[in-house]
DNA sequence: TATCTAGCATACCAGTCGTTCAGTATTATT
DNA sequence: AATAATACTGAACGACTGGTATGCTAGATA
């Protein structure tokens, strides 16, 4: 699309992710990309139009993709490290430097201020703890890890981690640490799970 | 104190715990408590003390407390769930609703408006992290659980179900099947890693 | 009865909010 | 060369912001 267009969602970015929504003003976000508020109003309808155009671009999780009728729950859980280490560095890994809980504030933001995104995001949890669950019922019938668990508290432990990675990187730990913390876990998870 | 103070305050969260703090302004909250906004600062100096009079009476949290030298860890594991009650409890155990989504929210204004309350939080977390994992290291010692783990990865993954507690309620379960699940993530994990 | 004070209302401040709009360059199309 | 579309400026808009100064009133104190 446009190239200011781009500009103007990019820097709209590192000012969103550091304040709240209302906090953010109009003349703060024209301030940053050099600009006066008539040209950003030329770009984008109002104010929420642009927060919406910055979420979509910044804020665009994908489901699990997995093929756990054909892999192990072993290639499964590696599969889930890649995935959570995609988002991590998708949401941490660019330029911008942010601590997670302004991201916590991000998303809260996004639920409050993007109109569907709620209803959008609970679908994705829940989809991707059923796969987790499937892929454990899978990997107990094959006898790859024990059977005397509750496959539903388990998934939900899993996606659980992921959620309190947040938790983890409050302490200001490194990006790369946080990702290498998560993978451990995960590791630990199959470790205490498999036969 | 004051009773109209104690007042202002139940009536402040009512409104901050929905909103992000710039976006409840004094006007909302003094037609809230159906008072002037003159009334308002004749009981808190600025909006700034108001909002930090509401999150030391509503985010009091608390460190687990267990004397882990003379427990077992099957009691320990018990007493973290305890706390976790006690902590949903408070939080949104209350006549207020109120999403978890509203709850990150507010943790993240506490961040950003109330001084040193990061630094607070963050001693909070690695004390209790490191609390979980001195009890692991002890259970694994006296032979309660098995020792091929690594306890501060599992310390962790325990706080971050904790956290992750939050991403489970985002799917709008009831407070009681919320802390019902944490319960059972915890009785999990005392399962798993038991001898 | 006179004085003081706590608790609140009223009115106002300067500044900022998101948004609109007429006008002006610059570029693309005919 | 004339026209149209695009990108942008700058000023203005009414509504609202957090905060203050002052006035009023009921009850406690003397």
């Amino acid at each position: 699309m446009s190239e200011t267009r781009e500009y103007i969602i990019d820097q709209a970015f590192t000012l969103f992710i550091r304040q709240s929504y209302e906090a953010v003003s109009i003349s703060d976000i024209s301030k940053a990309i050099g600009m006066t508020k008539g040209a950003l109003y030329h770009h984008f309808a109002s104010k929420e139009e642009l927060f919406k155009a910055v979420v979509d671009k910044y804020f665009n999780i994908t489901n699990i993709e997995a093929d756990i009728e054909n892999i192990s729950f072993r290639q499964f859980n590696d599969i889930c490290i890649a995935h959570a280490r995609n988002i991590a560095e998708m949401l941490f890994g660019n330029a911008i430097e942010f601590a997670p809980i302004d991201y916590m504030s991000f998303v809260a933001d996004s639920f409050r201020h993007y109109p569907g995104f709620s209803e959008n995001k609970i679908k994705m949890i829940n989809t991707d703890t059923e796969t987790i669950k499937q892929a454990l019922d899978r990997a107990i019938l094959s006898g790859e890890i024990r059977p005397d668990i509750d496959t539903q508290i388990v998934a939900q432990s899993y996606f659980a981690n992921v959620i309190g990675l947040a938790g983890n990187i409050i302490q200001n730990f490194s990006i790369d640490k946080t990702i290498e913390m998560l993978s451990a876990q995960f590791e630990m998870m199959y470790h205490l799970l498999k036969k």
